[in-house]
RNA sequence: GCGCCCGUAGCUCAGGGGAUAGAGCGUCGGCCUCCGGAGCCGAAAGCGCAGGUUCGAUUCCUGCCGGGCGCACCA
């Protein structure tokens, strides 16, 4: 029941007509794709169909155009299936080099509000993804330390694209890979040990590649606050032990803490451990090596990822026999694939798409289609106040921590300028303007409209005026320029889902909230809704519910908070 | 050097093979006897450069020039 659907189907339908009578030779045709015209004077859609049909069917655009609109006009060749698929069609017309402008009826504005007050809470839900399985595997940030904003990028981009995906009809699940395995956490051991033996006057050389952010520090306090001196006594290497596990324990609760904070959930933490321990990397090796993808050279196992596109062979297990994170990621990736998903989506950030391709050229070598990996690449995160770059230093372990930013600027508006900007754009994060409560924020001006009509619902309750049952609403009372162009954007809901769901975009989500959200804000300055004719009110408030869930809804995807007063 | 991402308004960014390229911030000018002015209305201002594909390119391709990030038996 979606207009542009069966226009679509119709301008398909009376195509055919139009091939068999002999318009132009039998060929394939090309899908429909119609738009909303950028003018009004074109119409309520448009359709570049004729342009694109006369280059397969070799026949002037126009012409064909002329075939299918005479079709169109006269229900020539309506579908079956579909009797009543053009009964909002008033006209169509040809414009230009061989568009094809729809002009409607209005009523089909009015059947569309009313399809959007039946569906209520469910309305924009797509069944688009099919129920195909996926993954989402984003931040697994390492558990050395806290998350920093460009680990809040990944974790608002991923939530909110799960959300996408879940009401865009996939079955998502969203994982977080936990790194408690290798090289980063002996690093861990060994700087929360130095902090301690530091703290407890013990003279010692802080390690090479250790950990130097202030967190350290504290879980070496609190190490010392729990169980003293008793460590000290320790043998080193027991001592290191000892503390890898406090440390482990102590940084990934904080992680889940910061996570949850944040509007973020997963359904599953998997634990790097697990396939060390139970032999999958082993496994996973054994079978690469028995199909030929890992060789033998200079004491280690290397894969052979050039065999699928990889600029060179890389290790899986070192001449010391310990694994790469490689392997451990490879038996990882399989893990994933044997528990039934059909799509991974992995969100990285832009320093590691250099592994993208070895880890496709894995998937591969075990004999999954690579195309059944997406990974996402997220470009770096900026901080901007004053309008200076605030300056991060990994060395000094000195950044701006997640926990911070929101403290700062607060998860709703944290949340939306991440989200706000395409993944593959730098973001220059603008602290003071996420800050600012007011109308230059972007953020507060999409809740604002939802708190605003909250605010009129308050009213007519306190006045006992009474919604009638949406039967007896007439929404043909709504013909202003600022009503109609308020139904239509509300219109565009679904498919805004189903494509931002389809290129993993959730940044279009945010768009369309803001745009909404803006031609709410005009329409309630142009129209009064409280206290005009009954039957005008009704239908005003009927519109105004509609606005309001549908905010309620892509802000519910977007992660931020929909207020019912701020 | 090679690979990935980005060059669109003064700034930050959307968009995208088609009919007059959008938004926020900033600048300038208007709007509260009226449902929340955290709002509305208006103005100035733009597709890095050069080729190519196409009926049509800002969009696709190539090269160049800028900026970012990578190029480990680290993760």
């Amino acid at each position: 029941m979606n207009v542009k659907d069966l226009i679509a189907a119709a301008i398909m339908a009376a195509a055919r007509q139009a091939m068999v009578d002999g318009v132009f030779a039998e060929t394939e045709l090309p899908a429909v794709m119609l738009e909303v015209p950028p003018q009004k004077e074109f119409g309520d859609f448009a359709t570049n169909f004729a342009m694109q049909l006369a280059r397969v069917a070799k026949t002037k655009p126009r012409q064909l155009a002329e075939a299918i609109t005479s079709c169109l006009n006269s229900r020539a060749a309506l579908d079956k299936n579909h009797p009543d698929a053009l009964s909002w069609l008033r006209e169509a017309k040809i414009a230009g080099p061989g568009f094809i402008n729809f002009y409607l009826k209005s009523d089909w504005l009015y059947d569309l509000l009313h399809f959007v007050l039946v569906q209520g809470e469910n309305y924009g839900r797509t069944t688009t993804g099919g129920g195909e399985k996926i993954q989402v595997e984003f931040v697994s940030a390492n558990p050395t330390g806290p998350l920093h904003v460009g680990h809040g990028r990944g974790a608002a981009v991923g939530s909110a694209l799960v959300n996408l995906l879940r009401a865009a009809g996939y079955d998502v699940q969203a994982e977080y890979y936990i790194n408690d395995a290798g090289n980063q956490m002996e690093n861990l051991a060994a700087s929360v040990n130095a902090r301690y033996l530091e703290i407890m006057g013990v003279e010692t050389v802080f390690p090479e590649n250790g950990y130097h952010g202030q967190d350290i520090i504290a879980t070496a306090q609190r190490i010392i606050d729990q169980g003293g001196a008793k460590y000290l006594e320790l043998p080193t290497n027991e001592r290191l032990a000892i503390f890898k596990e406090l440390a482990l324990t102590e940084k990934l609760a904080l992680l889940k803490e910061d996570l949850e904070s944040f509007g973020v959930s997963f359904d599953k933490w998997f634990s790097e451990r697990t396939i060390h321990d139970n032999g999958a990397i082993e496994a996973t090796c054994q079978k690469l090596k028995a199909s030929g993808h890992i060789y033998e050279q200079d004491g280690a196992l290397w894969l052979k990822s050039t065999a699928y596109g990889d600029d060179k062979d890389r290790v899986v297990v070192r001449d010391n026999g310990v694994p790469t994170y490689l392997a451990a990621d490879i038996a990882y990736h399989r893990d994933k694939f044997v528990r039934g998903f059909d799509r991974l989506i992995n969100i990285w950030g832009s320093d590691h798409h250099g592994y993208i391709s070895r880890v496709k050229a894995a998937v591969a070598a075990m004999g999954f289609e690579p195309e059944r990996l997406e990974v996402l690449i997220l470009q770096m995160v900026s901080l901007y106040q004053n309008g200076e770059l605030v300056k991060m230093s990994k060395r000094t372990g000195r950044s701006v921590t997640l926990a911070e930013l929101i403290e700062e600027v607060g998860c709703d508006a944290a949340r939306f300028f991440f989200i706000m900007r395409s993944i593959d754009s730098q973001l220059d994060f603008d602290l003071d303007l996420a800050k600012s409560r007011s109308n230059e924020n972007p953020v507060y001006y999409i809740q604002y409209a939802h708190a605003r009509i909250n605010s009129i619902f308050r009213q007519t309750q306190e006045a006992g005026i009474k919604m009638p049952q949406l039967a007896d609403i007439s929404l043909n009372q709504l013909t202003s320029e600022a009503e109609v162009e308020l139904i239509k954007k509300i219109g565009e809901y679904p498919e805004e889902i189903a494509l931002a769901a389809k290129e993993r975009a959730p940044h279009h989500m945010a768009r369309y909230a803001h745009e909404l959200a803006g031609l709410f804000h005009s329409f309630y300055n142009q129209c009064r809704i409280i206290g005009v004719e009954p039957e005008l009110q009704a239908a005003r408030l009927a519109l105004v519910t509609a606005v309001q869930n549908t905010l309620r809804s892509v802000l519910g995807i977007l992660g931020i908070t929909a207020p019912d007063r701020m």
